[in-house]
DNA sequence: GTGTCTGCAAAGTCTTTGCACCATA
DNA sequence: TATGGTGCAAAGACTTTGCAGACAC
């Protein structure tokens, strides 16, 4: 199988062999889907998204490979309350970061980046207080705001 | 069917009948096991607790109950990737307030109290400066940091 | 008495797994 | 070439739904 677009896979291929996995054609194609989403695609989404471009990659492969990224820290996994998870790249850079406004009602989730300069100033702090009261290892956090978005509160 | 405590039932009554909803045995005597729960139950341990006690209560009328609870405000659904939904009552106090520490590995989930003034004032803050911009209606929010729990770090 | 609620069982949806074949390092 | 990865289909886990009878108000 031959894999079309190498423009990204630079960038992946170390965290890969590092772990002894292999960087094969669909785990490309399915981060390629991810880089290119601006939503929060779910597997399924995924799916169909490299199913055009790779029609033999199953839905079972994306699944497992989901799996593999979030394990290897790649991607992130969240749970938006549709029933489905929902999975994001996570870029490294600090200007990424963003925390999410969920609508309970028509599931519709919006990054926001303003603001989260203080939060995150807050929640790096909190996370320390708490290594050292629990000793956990933090490694992430989720932020997340319910409510009504305009379209539904009327 | 009789319900044996109406110990709890008063402060419920009125969310009910002001939604045109009826405060039955099942739903009491789900409300009274959230109650007495101390961590996060999910449906199927819901169901358990209830069904010693009534053990004609079906699973599938704890999941339309939860679901119930939910959309009056009582209860608050939480996910924490285990695959399952879990559920915490909504006290309304102040003081009950608490986030959540998860173990990535385990799943235990830790609700800490915490650290928590400066993070609930700051939230409050944002919650107005996102209302004002995106035109949301916040309702709650959640937030989790997640890592390794004393025991998985070894 | 009326409209809501419930129990049961069946169906639905998302996700995981077994296995033989294939491909990467 | 050795080992990990994949596709397919079947199974698994959690949750929702249809319907007839029961119950709260």
């Amino acid at each position: 199988m031959a894999y079309k677009d190498r423009r990204l896979s630079g960038q992946w291929h170390g965290k890969f062999l590092g772990g002894g996995y292999r960087l094969t054609v669909p785990r490309r194609a399915i981060l390629d889907a991810l880089s290119a989403a601006s939503e929060h695609p779910s597997a399924e989404e995924i799916y169909m998204k490299v199913h055009k471009k790779y029609p033999m990659i199953g839905l079972a492969t994306v699944y497992r490979t989901l799996e593999l990224l979030v394990r290897i820290g790649l991607i992130f996994r969240f749970e938006f309350g549709d029933g489905r998870a929902r999975y994001e790249l996570l870029h490294g850079s600090k200007s990424d970061h963003h925390h999410h406004l969920i609508c309970t009602h028509c599931k519709k989730v919006i990054n926001y980046t303003d603001f989260i300069q203080d939060e995150v100033e807050l929640l790096r702090k909190t996370e320390k207080d708490l290594t050292d009261k629990y000793n956990f290892k933090i490694e992430n956090h989720i932020l997340q705001f319910h409510g009504l978005c305009a379209n539904c509160k009327s």
